[in-house]
DNA sequence: GAATCTGTGTACGCTTTCGTACGTTGAAGA
DNA sequence: TCTTCAACGTACGAAAGCGTACACAGATTC
C-alpha cells in the first residue's frame, strides 16, 4: 500500500482533520483538478454539481446582492472547501471566484450526498465547517462595518497569506478595489501606507509580505478572531467538550 | 385530539414547514418561554443548552468580534430559531439579544440531537435554514460596506417590521445606532430624513412603518434578496427541482 | 520598434460620516 | 410638584472616502 498512501496526501486541511474511517469513504471518489485564476467554481442561484477541497490558491466569496458590485465576504483555500449548499443539498448562494490558482480535489455532488448519508461523521465535520464560514461571514461583515480601508487591506493580505503560504501575493489594485467595495485610487493609497510602514513591498501585480506580525499588530481586532475559531471548531474537541 | 391540536399550534415558520412525522418527534419536548428584552438568549463562546424556536418578537444576531463595538449581522423572529450553533454540537458564535420581546418555543440542546439522529428530515430542514442565516449575514456584510446610513436604517426597519407583523416597532435612536454601527446622531438624522418623505413616524422609543413600499423602494437592492431566498430555501424543493 | 493595454500614481472638489458637545423634552419616580 | 434621567435635537470642525479625471509606466502584441 505504498503507492496508495502516497496517492493519498492532500494539503486540504478538511481532509487531512477527517477520521481513517470518513476519509476512505471519500477518497476514492475524489479526483485532482487544477483551478486557473479568474474562474467560477460556483453562481449564486446556479445549480453547480461539484464540490472543491481546496489544496492549494485562494478562492473568495463573493455576495452578489442584486447582481452588481459584489463584494468579498468569504476567503477560502487549503483549509475549507467550496460547495458548503450542496451539503444541505441547496444550490449555492454565492459566487466562488478563484483569485489565486491553485488545484483542488473534486467531488460530485452525489456522490457527496452518498458519503454524508453514509457516514454521520462527515456530515457532522463538515457542519462544523459550515459555521466556521459564518463566522468568517460574519466578521467580514463586523470589518467592513468598523474597519477602515488600510485595516481592511491588511486583513485581507493576511487572509491571502495564511492561505497562499508564501509571501508573494499576486494582486492588482483593482482587484482589491473590487473585493473591499472601495475605490482602486483608495486601494493604491493604502497599499502606500502598509508600504511606508515597511510591511509589505508592492510591485505591478504583486504585493509581497515583509512584515506579518506588524501587518497583523495594524490590523488589530479586526485580523485573528476568526483564525482562532476556525481552529477551535474544527478541533476534536466540540461542545461536550466544553461542559465541565 | 381536539385538545391536542390546540396545544400543537405554533407562529414559528420552521416547526409549521415540518412535516408531520419530524414534528411529532420534536413537539413533546418543546417548552414555551417568555423572552424579555434585553436579554440574551446566547452569548458567543459561552454553552448554551437551550434552543429557541422563535414565535413571536425579534432577536438580534451580534457579531462581538475583539468584545468591544458589537453590530447586529442578522434579525431573527418567527421565522427562525436561535441556536443554530447547536445543531453542529457547538458552542454559540455570536450574541443573541432579544430587541423587542416576545415569546418562542424551547428545546434543550440534548434533546434536539436525539431529535437530529433520529430524523433525518429534521436534519435536513435545520441545514437549509443554517444555510438561510448565512444568507443574511452574507448580505448585511454587503449593505454594510456598499450602503448609506439611511438605507441601512431603512433596512433594519424592514426587517424587524417583517418580524414584527405591526407598525410599531419600539425602538430608541440609541438602540439602532449601536446596531447599525454609527453615531446616535447620524440615526437621528437618518430617521428625520425618512420621515421627511413620510415613510416612518418617530416618537420617543418608537418609531411607526407608514409606508413600507417607499420604504423598500428608498432602500432599493438592500433590502428583498434575502428574504426572497430563505423563501426559496425553506421551501421545500431544494437542489433536485432544479435539474432539469 | 510601434502600438496597445493593463496597472499604477496623483489630484481636486465634494459628500458622508465622525467625534464631540451641549441643549431640550417627555416620562417616570420621589 | 419637583426631580431626575433617558431619549432626542442640533451644531461644527475634522476626517475618510468618493467620483472623476488624466498622466505615466511596464508588459504584450503586431
Amino acid at each position: 500500500m505504498h503507492s496508495d498512501e502516497r496517492f493519498r496526501s492532500t494539503t486540504n486541511w478538511l481532509l487531512l482533520g477527517l477520521a481513517g474511517q470518513e476519509l476512505w469513504h471519500l477518497w476514492p471518489r475524489l479526483r485532482r483538478e487544477h483551478l486557473p485564476a479568474k474562474t467560477y467554481l460556483e453562481r449564486s442561484g446556479s445549480l453547480s454539481s461539484k464540490v472543491y477541497f481546496i489544496e492549494s490558491g485562494v478562492v473568495s466569496s463573493l455576495e452578489t446582492g442584486d447582481v452588481r458590485d459584489p463584494i468579498e465576504v468569504g476567503v477560502i483555500g487549503r483549509e475549507g472547501l467550496i460547495g458548503t449548499s450542496a451539503i444541505a443539498d441547496l444550490i449555492p448562494q454565492r459566487d466562488s471566484l478563484v483569485q489565486i490558482e491553485g488545484q483542488a480535489l473534486v467531488l460530485d455532488c452525489v456522490q457527496l450526498q452518498k458519503c454524508l448519508s453514509a457516514s454521520p461523521g462527515l456530515r457532522s465535520f463538515l457542519s462544523r465547517y459550515v459555521q466556521a464560514q459564518m463566522v468568517q461571514i460574519s466578521l467580514a461583515a463586523s470589518a467592513g462595518v468598523r474597519a477602515n480601508v488600510q485595516q481592511r487591506l491588511a486583513r485581507k493580505l493576511l487572509m491571502y497569506h495564511d492561505r497562499v503560504g508564501a509571501d508573494d501575493l499576486p494582486l492588482t489594485h483593482e482587484n482589491i478595489s473590487l473585493m473591499l467595495g472601495v475605490r482602486r485610487a483608495s486601494v493604491t493609497n493604502a497599499v502606500h501606507n502598509l508600504e511606508a510602514e515597511c510591511l509589505i513591498k508592492a510591485q505591478r501585480g504583486l504585493i509581497t509580505i515583509r512584515d506579518r506580525a506588524g501587518l497583523e499588530r495594524y490590523c488589530g481586532r479586526f485580523y485573528g478572531v476568526a483564525e482562532t475559531r476556525y481552529a477551535e471548531i474544527m478541533s476534536d474537541t466540540p461542545r461536550t467538550a466544553c461542559v465541565e
